[in-house]
RNA sequence: GGGGAAUUAGCUCAGCUGGUAGAGCGCCAGGAUCGCACCCUGGAGGUCAGGAGUUCGAAUCUCCUAUUCUCCA
């Protein structure tokens, strides 16, 4: 068929409905197995002959994944969206599982394989349902050789599958290569049968891939669906893509590019691909946009209905809104089954502001009440048979959304309160000022866009660029605190290292061992010599000193020789080089010198069981509460131990009890330590349990406790857990939302922590001569009447200052249309006084009452109440009441008809109260 | 890792530049009612998260600690 003439809608359009209509002849997927619909009728027709099938999203992953293993590779599950290498927060592309293979670091298992693998990217998050094709979650399905095939069969196997297997029309297809690479352009003109003006070549930018500043690169090459091919081959722009989507990138790695930018060629070359399901989603479903296709658009039906909405009649506003919620909720589904929780930090922050931001397009739909678990049922439901673990993880992400979404409805209720406080402050047609909106948002995480929208409803706008300004100043902050973290000893050794060879590590098998001094600092600097009594960094060329990692801290001990004994009081470690930091005992230490290292043996062993002990705690958590459970931190100290894991609620008492009775009898069992290096491949096929965001090179040591607890651990352990001997936890908190934390003391270090519990109850008992068991309820009986006590007390007080103001009405003077009370209350406090005052300033009527007394040693109270008329007469209780304590040696104030002060010389108070008398008759007097 | 904020009665929260801790709901009692709900009157209920400091005087200002929320990396 030759290209359409230009009435491309049209015949789109008719040829859609003729699809749609065999479509539904030949739908459903179980009559329908995954290669059947290129076998439709509709291929086999005349008018459709140019046309690709309409194939289902699952249909294209299948057919996909078994091309590719027809032609040799192996399907691989999707990696976790939790990647292995610490330095990436989340699986962002197809071909990160196997960045190690990739970088040389570890040997492929199998020549070829293909994969759909589950990605999250957020950096262009706010294209997210604005353009066509922008999403957080996707699937990338890909192709890879490990130093196997390259780009020939690459490009080949690439075009065989567009045009054979998903039918593209040939002539809709565009190719681009890398400018210099004209093997590719080669390969595309002569084997494929590509006319030239549609292989077009592309810069750096979009056709060359780096996995970083230096390692292995090399070109691309991509092939574009052209929705326009009537507009000719001439002017190609593949950047237009209201013309053209880009559906399938060839990585082909064949350099490795140092730290000059030299590109040497690679021994194994390797190929990595990626194709787009949602995009081929969208060019096979004949969707605008990869929204529409059954990918998600069940989802965004969901929504829609919860929000009495149809799609099809939506304004865009809406439909972006359903389109955020449609690709978000997708992501955060998988998230949460791949045991991400909600949190205010890294991947957790991540799932947060995704949950929130579909929550609050929710909102913006019209939708009030939580929604969001009904449309994650829906997603669910969606992936479920491709990723079966979101079915089982179901009860957990449902939990999570839950309270994530309320948590942010509680949010935007009290933002919105505040917001309302500030407008009322902005005149109408005023802006609000861009640190009250940043305020908004960074104290109380008030989205921005709802600011803006609320303002504006209000009549007002708001400074955005100042809202920026802040931002920009927030990231700053944060970023310079980022860096400039311990520079302890850092600079020094870095210049230092090269000299230095790895420090052999001796402390698994050993606790002394000869060594060499190989360097000495002292505050940082490298000495030739250190006396007795400074503190000194000492690096050796061996040690059995464990030095800080994986939680576990450095050991102490001693390093002596002749006439010289260092104390060391911690190790750390800089990348291989031990720093043992100590103190110089005695004698004099020298670069050189051959020293005894010693391990103080005894702080050892408290390490290893509490370290031992955590192993235990985490196989506990997995075993009774939840399976889920991972370490998001941990402390092995001497005297305790401390564990961090991602868990939503906190853990009840009977739990916390049920942990303690298994660890422990984990303990009595006497497992005994199985230690093996292996690599770590075979580490994880056994089921070892490994932490994010801890490096594991090629070879790993695994801590078995046979079926009990296996983990990938570098730290010391005791041989059998029975040298734990009592493992006790002693509290549970939360660290962050859905981080608890489970501090625990186990070995040696329970005594001691019980012999000081034992040791105040024991006191307490003696105290209160109560049983141990008698203590809480005696105490409650004690504070009860403690308060009945305090509480008659204060009555008393009162009546008797009630009773002693009555006796002053004897002292009343009359100054002109005034009365006039000064006295002394002897013994009454500042709360006796003013009850008094204000009593007697009621009786009164016009008129002032000045009171003072001396409640205490070095203790003067003074209250005086005027009158309104008195007050208009220009005396003000606080002015005048102030300026007499001055006499007492203080200071007041207060209302103008009600004050107290207080100073601190009691015997001058008959003298103030004098004074006080005299200038108030002579003030009153005065007409 | 670095910021910002909150913590006041059983619950939800006021409390201004330091000067006698409040409201609404809930609770108890009385009134009204055949009775209940509504209603009216009265009452109980507070270590102002904990600790230190400044001050004549701190819920209020400063510092530390704990807990919760929130933003950035």
């Amino acid at each position: 068929m030759e290209e359409t003439n230009g009435e491309e809608f049209s015949l789109w359009d008719s040829l859609s409905s003729i699809a749609i209509l065999l479509n539904r002849l030949c739908p459903p997927p179980q009559q329908c197995p995954a290669f059947l619909p290129i076998r439709c009728p509709m291929t086999s027709s005349k008018a459709a002959s140019n046309l690709p099938p309409i194939l289902k999203g699952a249909e294209i992953r299948d057919t996909f994944l078994n091309f590719y293993a027809e032609r040799g590779h192996k399907i691989l599950p999707s990696a976790s969206l939790v990647p292995e290498d610490p330095t990436v927060l989340l699986t962002i592309a197809g071909m990160l599982q196997f960045k190690p293979i990739f970088l040389g670091q570890r040997t492929a298992e199998v020549p070829r394989a293909t994969t759909s693998q589950k990605c999250i990217r957020t950096n262009d998050i706010e294209n997210v349902g604005r353009t066509a094709r922008h999403h957080t979650f996707f699937e990338m399905l890909g192709n890879f050789s490990f130093g196997d095939y390259f780009k020939e069969k690459a490009i080949a196997w690439a075009w065989e599958l567009s045009t054979k297997v998903f039918k593209l029309p040939k002539e809709r297809l565009v190719v681009s290569v890398f400018r210099d690479d004209d093997d590719a352009f080669a390969i595309w003109r002569d084997q494929i049968g590509v006319p030239v003006k549609r292989i077009i070549r592309m810069d750096e930018a979009d056709n060359f891939w780096v996995s970083g500043p230096t390692g292995p690169c090399g070109p691309c090459s991509e092939i574009y669906y052209d929705f326009h091919p009537e507009r000719g081959d001439d002017d190609i722009d593949l950047e237009d893509d209201t013309r053209f989507i880009e559906f399938y990138n060839l990585v082909f790695m064949q350099y490795n590019r140092d730290a000059e930018e030299n590109l040497t060629p690679l021994a194994a070359q390797n190929i990595d691909t990626g194709l787009g399901l949602e995009r081929m989603a969208q060019i096979l479903q004949r969707k605008p946009n990869n929204y529409e296709t059954d990918l998600i658009f069940p989802i965004i039906e969901t929504a829609a209905a919860i929000a009495g909405l149809a799609y099809d009649k939506c304004d865009e506003a809406q439909k972006v809104s359903l389109k955020v919620i449609g690709d978000h909720v997708r992501s955060v589904i998988h998230m949460i089954a791949d045991g991400i929780t909600a949190s205010n930090l890294g991947r957790g922050y991540v799932l947060r502001r995704l949950i929130r931001r579909a929550v609050r397009h929710g909102r913006l739909l019209g939708i009030e009440k939580p929604f969001i678990q009904q449309v994650a049922e829906t997603a669910i439901a969606l992936s479920e048979s491709a990723y079966p673990n979101v079915r089982q993880r179901a009860a957990a992400i449902l939990g999570e959304l839950q309270l994530e979404e309320s948590r942010f409805l509680e949010t935007l209720d009290r933002g919105e309160k505040l917001l309302a406080d500030l407008l009322a402050k902005v005149p109408k047609g005023g802006e609000i000022a861009g640190k009250d909106a940043f305020k908004l948002y960074d104290t109380y995480g008030f989205p921005l866009e709802l600011t803006q929208e609320i303002a504006e409803e209000q009549g007002r706008t708001v400074d955005i660029k100042g809202f920026e300004a802040a931002m920009e100043e927030q990231r700053d902050m944060s970023r310079e605190a980022h860096e400039t973290i311990d520079l302890t000893v850092q600079g020094s050794l870095d210049e230092l290292a090269e000299n230095l060879h790895e420090t052999e590590f001796l402390g698994y098998s050993d606790v002394a061992s000869p060594a060499e001094v190989r360097l000495l600092l002292v505050d940082g600097k490298p000495v030739e010599r250190a006396e007795a009594g400074t503190q000194v960094q000492v690096v050796l060329d061996r040690t059995p000193f464990y030095a800080e990692s994986g939680g576990q801290i450095g050991d102490r001990g001693y390093l002596s020789g002749n006439q010289v004994v260092v104390r060391v009081e911690d190790v750390q470690k800089d990348g291989v080089i031990f720093v043992h930091f100590g103190r110089v005992e005695q004698g004099t230490v020298t670069t050189g010198d051959r020293l005894s290292a010693q391990i103080d043996l005894a702080c050892r062993r408290r390490a290893q069981a509490n370290h031992t002990a955590t192993h235990l705690l985490q196989a506990a958590l997995k075993s009774l509460i939840d399976e889920n459970i991972s370490q998001q931190g941990s402390l092995v100290a001497f005297d305790r131990l401390r564990f961090d894991i991602n868990f939503s609620r906190a853990l009840t008492p009977e739990e916390l009890e049920q942990i303690e009775k298994q660890v422990n009898t984990w303990i009595a069992e006497a497992h005994t330590a199985h230690v093996a290096v292996m690599p770590i491949t075979e580490a994880k096929a056994k089921g070892a349990t490994a932490m994010f965001g801890e490096k594991y090179g090629d070879e790993v040591r695994v801590i078995d406790f046979p079926g009990v607890s296996m983990e990938l651990c570098g730290g010391t352990h005791v041989q059998n857990t029975a040298e734990i001997g009592l493992f006790k936890i002693i509290a549970e908190t939360g660290v962050a939302a859905g981080i608890r934390r489970i501090e625990a003391v186990a070995g040696p270090a329970v005594l001691e922590y019980l012999n000081v519990r034992d040791k105040v109850v024991r006191e307490l008992g003696d105290r209160f001569k109560a049983k141990p068991e008698e203590l809480p309820e005696r105490i409650t009986a004690l504070h009860e009447e403690l308060k009945a006590t305090q509480k008659q007390l204060e009555t008393a007080k009162a009546e008797l200052a009630l009773a002693q103001s009555d006796q002053l009405l004897d002292q009343v003077e009359t100054v002109g249309d005034f009365k006039l009370l000064v006295a002394e209350m002897p013994g009454a406090d500042a709360d006796a006084l003013k009850t008094a005052a204000e009593r007697l300033s009621q009786k009164l009527g016009d008129g002032a009452v000045v009171l003072g007394a001396s409640p205490a040693p070095e203790k003067v109270n003074l209250i005086a109440a005027f009158s309104p008329t008195v007050n208009k007469k220009g005396i003000q209780a606080g002015k005048f009441i102030g300026a007499i304590a001055k006499l007492c040696g203080g200071g007041g104030g207060g209302r103008p008809n009600f004050a107290q002060a207080g100073g601190r010389d009691p015997e001058k108070l008959s003298d103030a109260l004098a004074e006080a008398k005299r200038q108030l008759t002579e003030q009153l007097a005065a007409s």
